[in-house]
DNA sequence: GTAATTGCAAAAATTTTGCAGCATT
DNA sequence: AATGCTGCAAAATTTTTGCAATTAC
């Protein structure tokens, strides 16, 4: 049984709010985060509407969700090929625009026969600020 | 308030086989996948056990939990530097000794301060297996 | 003997779903 | 008017926690 989705997607209120909201940060909020944000804008929304349109804009890829484990999801309205740089201490996740995607694509394409769509390279440190700081205890998220 | 742990780690038979069974094998099973798999030699094992043991093993560096999202978490007992390649078909998770990590960190390091730990590069793609088989539907995990 | 660990059951946290009414096209 | 979408409430899933009994050291 072939799942068939002709469904036409709608543009409704919350959906364009859940949508601007993302886009308004630089951080990578979580579904929770983001019925926050998008509640004093449309005090009535449901946190069930604000995970269905997360799910709905990543199917259109339109933002992306995270490959950061977490007890929650993250999402990130900006889907180009970016990497993510999270600190062990405070749990925050910066993004990293430096280096070359595509040639690190290539050298992996062949080696093991996938067809590689994308990656993400997500490095483990401790921000400048943790560093200043000092010793804390790491953050458990 | 510091938080001390002078704790002192046992080696239950519960820890241990959990440890083996992991070793064991060469996917990256769910805390959950983990349960049913010890339970097998020890049936009264409780799932809380097992949660709690991975989290333990964690901290003692002996095994690794995954960047990898899905409503689960995945754990390894391969901790050295190597990559995952997800097929976003199946959802499998494959391991990837390819790349040369330390030139990346290396290359990531000043540009924002932050000092690196480590990092993970997640490839999204088709196995070769998805390839063949042709146009399915992703795989929701 | 002491204190870490376990199993159990219950709670917490996160995400998904059914459904009747509402809103977009 | 048709059907995609919403809010609500309830369910499902995943993970954590309290506690008395057990076990490793």
């Amino acid at each position: 049984m072939v799942k068939m989705k002709h469904k036409k997607i709608r543009m409704t209120r919350q959906r364009g709010v859940i949508l601007e909201e993302l886009r308004a940060v630089k951080t990578h909020p979580t579904a929770d985060e983001m019925y926050e944000k998008v509640k004093k804008r449309i005090p009535r929304i449901s946190l069930a509407t604000v995970y269905r349109n997360l799910e709905v804009l990543c199917g259109l890829g339109v933002i992306q969700k995270l490959d950061i484990t977490g007890r929650q999801k993250r999402f990130d309205a900006d889907t180009s090929n970016h990497y993510h740089i999270k600190c062990i201490k405070c749990g925050k996740v910066d993004d990293l625009y430096s280096a070359r995607p595509d040639a690190i694509e290539k050298a992996v394409e062949d080696h093991r026969g996938y067809e590689v769509l994308g990656h993400r390279l997500e490095f483990e440190g401790i921000c400048p600020k943790c560093r200043e700081a000092g010793g804390k205890e790491p953050d458990t998220q």
